[in-house]
DNA sequence: AGCCAGGCTACCG
DNA sequence: CGGTAGCATGGC
């Protein structure tokens, strides 16, 4: 009997969808599925990666790429940017302004997420393989919140839990928050929550905001809101 | 056709 | 401070 009613939501996400095997890599798709769509998973229960500097360096390029827009979108940008060899800092750095953009075009914003990108390249370069500090990633243009928490808990393993719209959906929804509860009262609510759990956080984290991202595709996309949602039931307790 | 997408910055009162 | 316009392409 789970007591704790965030544990309890997590614990029936992952059984309805198992194991998501977040963040995407180009070089770590599960070969046994064909496309990305719901219900992909990438490299379920493998919490291994990133296992190089320029793993690290591709969920920080999908962190910024992924800013509201889907990941379709951003797997092309990606691929477009694998193709030029570009999913390497220095590389990136290399490339025509003009290349570039053409290269991210897909995943909309280019102008800006150009400059974002250049900007938190040259950050990372700069780290010179060492760990970010959360505070240093927010002094950068281009990175809020959810994308500092997203390459530190995916990049890094720091154990930062990502609270993005998704979240703030589903949970006010069911009722654990208000839509318009502050990004950081939502994150140090869940951490709170959480801070008791038996078991690796980072991989609970890490399954957990990947959970709320599958479930939210299937049920939060579109208004209204969590209405026909078979598995909902469940977490009324 | 039109809404939606795994946000962020700049600027407003 | 909190609230919001603007950013842009692609998928369904």
């Amino acid at each position: 009997m789970i007591e704790n009613n965030f544990l309890e939501i997590y614990s029936t996400l992952l059984n309805e969808y198992g194991f998501q095997g977040w963040w995407p890599l180009l070089t770590h798709k599960s070969e046994n599925l064909s496309n990305n769509g719901p219900g992909f998973a990438y490299h379920p229960n493998d919490y291994s990666l990133p296992k190089c500097e320029n793993e690290k360096f591709e969920i920080i390029l999908g962190s910024i790429l992924t800013q509201n827009t889907s990941w379709q979108s951003v797997e092309q940008a990606l691929k477009n940017l694998n193709n030029l060899s570009a999913i390497d800092p220095f590389k990136i750095l290399e490339l025509s302004e003009d290349n570039l953009k053409t290269a991210i075009r897909s995943a909309g914003y280019y102008n800006q997420k150009y400059n974002y990108i250049q900007n938190i390249t040259k950050f990372f370069i700069d780290l010179n393989k060492t760990t970010p500090t959360r505070k240093e990633l927010l002094e950068i243009k281009g990175v809020g919140n959810e994308t500092a928490d997203s390459i530190l808990l995916y990049a890094y393993k720091k154990e930062e839990f990502i609270v993005d719209a998704y979240t703030k959906r589903i949970f006010s929804y069911l009722g654990y928050i208000n839509d318009k509860d502050s990004y950081m009262t939502i994150k140090k609510l869940f951490e709170s929550e959480l801070k008791n759990f038996r078991g690796n956080k980072i991989e609970l984290f890490q399954e957990y905001h990947a959970l709320i991202v599958e479930h939210a595709k299937n049920y939060y996309s579109k208004k209204p809101y969590g209405i026909n949602d078979d598995i909902l039931d469940i977490f009324k307790i």
